[in-house]
DNA sequence: AATAGTATTGCAAACATTTTCATTTTTGGG
DNA sequence: CCCAAAAATGAAAATGTTTGCAATACTATT
């Protein structure tokens, strides 16, 4: 059938331009793309040529409207600017995008009224999955994933009882098994340094974890050596500055990498010789820290393995919407550098 | 007009739920959307409430087959693993976001012809607009684009007869103010350690504009002191540890931060002291460079600038895209720290 | 109260695809 | 060379919106 050639000037070839070309009906066109093995090779070819001349790009809207996957997925993570999720944005995306998928990305800032806003957003352009950081949402954000009945992972925050599917580790391990190690080096006077945001999971659980181990080696509380800093190495620098010309400390307990190169730093400004003088522990094992001179002691999170996995959790969901759900504790490592040493009083 | 109810359970509400609910037709909703001011308020109030009731969620596939815009633009990155475009995306990002475009974000990992086949896929998608990084790319990609009549910004790498609009640096210009600055201190035997990459044309302007000032200063060439080494502080670390223990040169140029650190960890190493003897200059002002101890001199190319400029001007050319091409060239910042200083012959 | 004008709403076509079902073409065995 | 079965193709309906145009409902004059 020809097309109805009264209209306008059109600047983008459609499936019916590729028939023409080809000689052929638009259901042929349509299925040389989604069921190839219903057109003959020969008929095939001459599509393909068709498609050739005429430039044309399939229309994923169009697809889509019609009940097709949309061929994206969508990630909001608190932030791009810092490194803490680069690598693991980076390993998911990889995964994805060589199944063909495209990946729109968003971030809230730590603020979980925006996560709220940024899901609606996604959910309007029809996004085939969701991936979210942690387990911590407003409650209109899982009320409204629950209703769409859209595939979704939780990503970095392992929780044994989450709706959704969920891959990561346990950030209050990561926390106790941090401070762990400084306590069986004998330290007793930690300084801790955390994040200060509020909508953040991650980092609460690993105060939480830190404090338990304490609450476990000692009677008094440790409330004392408590500050927060925040997702940027010069601000860390400062807060750990502060800490550690006040004297009252053997070892600083970094909530993350980003905290712990600021805490080198600072010790370094400061002409506090690492790890003689104090110990800084850290949590995250971003890619670099291991470089540093004296290399970051730290808990690895294998960001590269938890944004590998939960695409492909993902993906198995959109595919089998119905599967029950897959929980996956990734497990940590303690990464005793040279950060860290015994403390001997002297 | 009520709705053919002979069809099956649907999961999503669509704009006929909403009409009938509201008891409107869909025309109606449809413009309390696109045009509020010609819908009366009380019909206005009924929608929403009838959207709140039923749950009801754009489609924006639906709107973009019909030829509105799809509200989302595409940025395609060589990377996102390393820091080097983390501040630059995220200021592009939060630009575009709060005029509720989703990006599309993807990465070619430097090469080239992934990027061709990501551009298609975004064009799939329909996206308004393409952000891409650099003034090089392969013949294909760039046919698609003008073929295609897409808005395209073009980041990174200033070019004053670019195509597309184009925000950026000279990145020439920083290669040759960086050196210069090592030159103006009085070194004279100065390794140069720049990304391996081909299929980049900011690390080969840089590298450029440094051989122009050695050029310049000396007679001699200084080929013998160029290294090659990679966008990761590990490999950079471990290839400044190579160079630096030749001990023929009295200053380190590296082609980006990330190798300037990998320099700064390499030195401290190998117990070279900086900057007495030996000075390290490098070119981006990542940010964290500065706290470093001996803080990093560099070259700073303003990424967030960069970054919110090139979201503005796609963002103008979406909305008006017969205007003439937008160049805007970008100015470097020389910021000598701690890691640079005068060389004194012992 | 009638009228003109304006504000609001509805109808139906259009957008670019996919898919079901029907029809046509090809193939292979007698 | 014919016929049944299988393979390939086409026609048309369906997907969820937006919008031009037509119809209807208000409003403010006289």
């Amino acid at each position: 059938m020809l097309r109805d050639m009264g209209k306008k000037y059109k600047d983008q070839a459609d499936i019916f331009d590729v028939a023409n070309a080809a000689g052929v009906s638009t259901s042929t066109v349509s299925r040389t793309f989604n069921h190839p093995d219903l057109v003959r090779p020969q008929t095939r070819k001459r599509i393909a040529e068709a498609i050739k001349t005429t430039g044309y790009i399939r229309n994923r809207a169009a697809q889509t409207i019609h009940g097709r996957r949309s061929g994206t997925v969508g990630f909001i993570v608190p932030t791009i600017e810092h490194t803490i999720f680069a690598e693991l944005v980076h390993a998911f995306s990889q995964t994805l995008e060589a199944e063909d998928y495209s990946i729109i990305l968003s971030s809230h800032d730590y603020d979980l009224r925006r996560e709220y806003h940024l899901l609606r957003k996604l959910l309007e352009h029809r996004v085939d999955g969701i991936a979210l950081i942690g387990q911590m949402h407003r409650n209109e954000t899982n009320q409204l994933l629950k209703i769409q009945k859209i595939p979704v992972v939780n990503i970095w925050n392992y929780s044994e009882n989450s709706y959704f599917d969920c891959i990561g580790a346990s950030n209050f391990e990561a926390g106790y098994v941090a401070c762990k190690h400084l306590l069986d080096l004998g330290h007793e006077k930690i300084g801790l340094v955390f994040p200060d945001h509020f909508d953040n999971d991650r980092a609460e659980d690993r105060l939480n974890g830190a404090k338990t181990a304490l609450a476990e080696a000692h009677d008094y509380g440790s409330e004392q050596f408590v500050k927060f800093s925040s997702y940027s190495v010069s601000r860390a620098k400062l807060d750990c500055m502060e800490l550690l010309s006040q004297g009252q400390t053997s070892a600083l307990l970094c909530g993350n990498d980003v905290i712990g190169r600021g805490a080198l730093h600072a010790a370094r400004e400061l002409g506090i010789t690492i790890p003689d003088e104090q110990s800084i522990m850290s949590i995250g094992d971003f890619k670099g820290s291991a470089d540093f001179v004296p290399s970051l002691s730290t808990v690895r999170i294998p960001s590269e393995k938890i944004g590998r996995l939960s695409a492909e959790v993902l993906l198995k969901r959109i595919l089998q919407p119905e599967c029950a759900v897959k929980r996956q504790k990734i497990s940590l490592e303690l990464l005793p550098r040279q950060s860290t040493c015994k403390w001997q009083p002297a």
